[in-house]
DNA sequence: TATGAATGAGCCTTCATTCAT
DNA sequence: TATGAATGAAGGCTCATTCAT
């Protein structure tokens, strides 16, 4: 279960090439399909080192789901800054948090998505635990200093983040369907952001209280 | 390409087993992963009927999907009533057919989603057509006869539509989530219902009118 | 190993499909990758029929050597007329013979061959046996009544005439193997024969004595 | 297409016993019939290296043709002594040669002879060509530099060449049945060539020219 | 008799894992 | 440490044979 410490033994780089080359084989082409053969391949190294440091690939596989989780706390949810009272802005921050963390970790989120559904595999419990302390955390960054005031007074509240956090996870989706097969850094990203902040507006205008002082 | 006309004449019960067994090693596995040996065992039958029947694991695949979209198209499309002309009714009334559905077909929705997310096997086009097909006819649906007009007027209704769509996407979604691991049948479905109507009177505030002849 | 009765009482005809269809078979692709649905279906009975006439693969197998046997004792051997006593001659003839039975059984011959090639199924003794008694026969057939005097003195003549013996037989090999790819029914054979009295010819100028009366 | 270059480091022994096991099973069964599985039992080797070695059972039909025709080109063709210009002694060197080169590579010939009849495996055209280049070098060591003028003057000296070949061909091929179901090693071969050397005596007394100078 | 659905052993091939070097 | 050769279980699929109808 415990990965050889002689990994970290190696270099940055030589961690780096096998971890993403691992991260890679996994989002493409899940747990089971995944070869470690190309794995190795990819990754440079003979095909015992890959046993020797892992024992094996379903633990190879746990540690990758460990690993994802500590990028994911460190690059994308210690960066959300919990200041920001306006839900909507909030929001906002985060999906541009997210955009960034996605970009320099492209298979971190596919991967973690991957282990999600994956059902092939019997994932022991702490790592569904793990997972599950993130998610409330999330919930934290998403609705910790929120000041509800801003919100109208005739809709219950709570509802209503919960109903503008799904739209907006909507949005998010139905942009990355249309996204998937394209090559992100090819993309110019600006008329994603602007339609993303009209959305932003409309939410603001339906949820929140008329502002006193405009009038 | 074609199925062995033989299995139709299998007992109703058998077809049952076996398409059953199918769907749910698919979706739980995916195409690569999914053994037709654990298929041929759930479903109590030789090793040889399947390829009897199906000539092959991809020919399997296929049958199935054109199952899927046929069994979707008739307990789901074709029970949804457009001539409600209130969108969040229109939504609440797809909810209660798309339950329905969900209930007496528990894997179909589960294989059309591993379906779409499928890159292991090379599709034909056909079968991604009926299914885009599908989607279209999904829109229509959806949008088709909408009285626009008791959207208020100071957002962009099309946005509007979007984002009442996706709450309630990310509403279903989430309890699907929590119901995952659960058998549907111990389910007692009210409370979540009246939960999910409380969403529905919500985005009504928020996005329509002032009713008129209210005041 | 005895093959079931109602195969006799069948419509001559359907017999001969069914024998003609395994022949073939069994010809083209040898006993182990000859495919028992391939028969029926070219002999159009149903799959069970096959194996209530023939018990199995191997048995019918074994039928099909004796009716080979039974054929070319019939159209074979018991056409050489024997009465010629010049050995050349003799030979001419026999190829003549062999060539009406060949075209007349078209798969007999070929699948006589693969049978002796076969060391893939232990066929039983007694049918080597009476392939061998065959092969006796055609020593008989080949030899018997042969006028010696013909021969040159300064040679061994039962040397001369193993030799002729091989000489022919190498030339039908070399044609078989030329027109092995080609549609038989469309060849003209007549340049062939022409061809083959030339090699004849010589034989007898090499082998014979010079004939007196001739001088 | 290329097989593994472990197969090389192996010892000579382990590489030989490989060889000889999937030629003989090959040579016997034919490529379809032939089994994998019979071949690494007979080779003393684990499943899965056959297809380390060779990718798949194609690739390994293909790397023993060459490797048939490599040897074959050795061990027989350059051996052959074209400055011999009398036909007759030409063969029997020929045969001599033939003889050394099958006793030390008893299934070469076996398996040469199986993968000109397969018509079950497309055999890529260069493998066919090498072969057919290997007939052509086959007839200039035959007829190459052959002195005609030992040969009488009343018949056709081509077709006294093929007569001759022919005969020599079909002794060889008598022979080799006899002697199909012995253990070589055991079999004490002189009284056979003795008896080959008679029937080359008569073939230089019945088709070459009485000798002057004898006279 | 006659059919063809049903079975399961065996086919070639892949791949995670082990082990000699 | 590091390699990659070696293993064998499991994969999809075929096919002779049996058996319910």
């Amino acid at each position: 279960m415990e990965i050889n410490q002689s990994f970290y033994n190696l270099d940055i780089d030589k961690q780096k090439r096998i971890i993403e080359a691992a991260l890679k084989e996994f989002a493409e082409n899940g747990y089971e399909k995944a070869s470690t053969n190309q794995i190795v391949k990819n990754a440079g190294i003979g095909k015992g080192m890959l046993f020797y440091y892992f024992n094996s690939k379903e633990d190879l596989y746990l540690f990758l789901i460990n690993y994802c989780l500590d990028i994911t706390m460190v690059e994308f949810f210690q960066r959300i800054d919990t200041n920001e009272p306006d839900f909507v802005e909030r929001l906002k921050q985060i999906a541009e948090v997210k955009a960034k963390y996605h970009l320099k970790n492209p298979y971190v989120l596919n991967f973690l998505g991957s282990f999600i559904l994956n059902e092939a595999l019997e994932v022991p419990k702490a790592y569904r635990k793990r997972y599950e302390e993130l998610l409330a955390l999330s919930n934290l960054k998403l609705y910790e200093n929120i000041d509800k005031t801003l919100f109208r007074k005739d809709v219950d509240t709570d509802k209503a983040l919960k109903l503008i956090q799904w739209s907006i996870e909507g949005y998010q989706n139905e942009l990355i369907n249309q996204l998937k097969n394209q090559n992100l850094s090819t993309i110019n990203f600006d008329p994603y952001w602007a339609e993303f902040y009209g959305y932003l507006e409309v939410l603001k205008t339906v949820y929140y209280q008329k502002e006193e002082g405009a009038k």
